[in-house]
DNA sequence: ATAGTGCTGTTACTTTTTTCACAGTACCTG
DNA sequence: CAGGTACTGTGAAAAAAGTAACAGCACTAT
């Protein structure tokens, strides 16, 4: 089993192979590749082991092939099925944000108690009730939800999404949900991110 | 020095002591704590020992002087400046959101390169144009700053962040930052995180 | 050809983070 | 007031993550 951290650079590595690199460039070395992502040269070697894609010691690692050797790792046969839960603020920007990047993942319903939202293409996504969750997460086979409601109501969700078969969750709202063992849960809550920071920040102009 | 993890996860064990937490609750056990923040007990009680604060082997912690410990460590004299850079849709969000928080973190000044947004009020934070980071940041002393640009120009507006002051950075663009040593560095890409999610939604029905 | 170069893949090591386990403690009970 | 209980604080062990180091390879230049 590949390593939580490790997947992230994967995705990390890929996008810049991907977006980042001119077209004319065929190859590059790993010290390359790692500076681009901020990270050694070692752990990029390492990381690669885990796509079992060789390089060349005289000409590095082939851009297309890399990036086809990731791929082969983190994407399954068809597109994940994504749904997002909560259109306020933060749940808008983020499928609008996903809106137009590539298509490995798919936001294919959001939902909203709102019924100004309901029912509506919202950032170019049909939004659908909150009772319907069960419903269309069957329906389509959703996997992976992204949560940006209430932290009042998150963990009534997450129970819901969880029943209804989703096993990987993202979420955004600033409280520690319960899920089951088998369901992927990945935190994001941006006051704690922000408190992180700002108390780094403090000791590092303090030390000085 | 306090690490990383241990930070943010007393930052989580404080807005529950301050919010989930019944008024006439006098005091807490470390399991029970830990069974809200999703830890366990064992964590959460080495997290604690870095406050130097000592609970009761019958009471547990008090919860109030719990709260009070842990700001000690997190909290500096005075709450910390925040400037957001970028105004876009996760930006707005991502102020209003802040906004009616709890007030240890002050978002002080944002910028964008938009006209038709910059001398404005906009989410209840003045947004200034983004030629004036250096003026405002330098001024208003502001040490936390949070990206919300495109990727294109992340790279460009944090060094000019950093030339600023500005020691503590979030950055929500979806491109690897390059940041002086001093400078506490923390990414939240989206859509980085959707596909580590995805990957392991994946392998977790594919075990089955 | 052959020596030299600069890379890769991988193993061994180091550091960080988490978990375990238990001595010590304050209270409660009869 | 002795014995029991259920907790805390923490050293020690384990697990995870990252770094260093180097053998081996493919090519280049002479």
């Amino acid at each position: 089993m590949i390593s939580d951290k490790t997947v992230e650079r994967l995705s990390l590595y890929r996008w810049l192979l991907e977006t980042k690199v001119d077209k004319d460039t065929v190859s590059l070395f790993s010290h390359q590749i790692a500076a681009m992502a901020c990270v050694s040269p070692a752990q990029l070697r390492r990381d690669l082991m885990t796509t079992g894609y060789s390089g060349s010691s005289t000409r590095g690692y082939s851009v297309k092939e890399l990036a086809g050797s990731i791929a082969g790792v983190l994407d399954g046969n068809e597109p994940a099925k994504v749904a997002l839960i909560g259109m306020g603020n933060l749940g808008r920007a983020i499928v609008s944000f996903l809106r137009g990047r590539r298509s490995r993942l798919k936001v294919v319903a959001t939902f909203d108690t709102d019924s100004r939202k309901t029912g509506r293409v919202i950032s170019g996504c049909r939004c659908y009730g909150q009772n319907r969750i069960e419903e269309i997460v069957t329906r389509e086979q959703i996997s992976v939800a992204v949560i940006t409601v209430p932290s009042d109501v998150a963990q009534k969700v997450t129970d819901r999404l969880v029943n209804a078969g989703v096993t990987g969750i993202l979420n955004y709202a600033p409280v520690p949900l319960r899920v089951p063992e088998r369901v992927y849960l990945e935190n994001r809550d941006v006051t704690t991110a922000l408190e992180k920071v700002a108390y780094f920040a403090r000791k590092s102009t303090e030390k000085e």
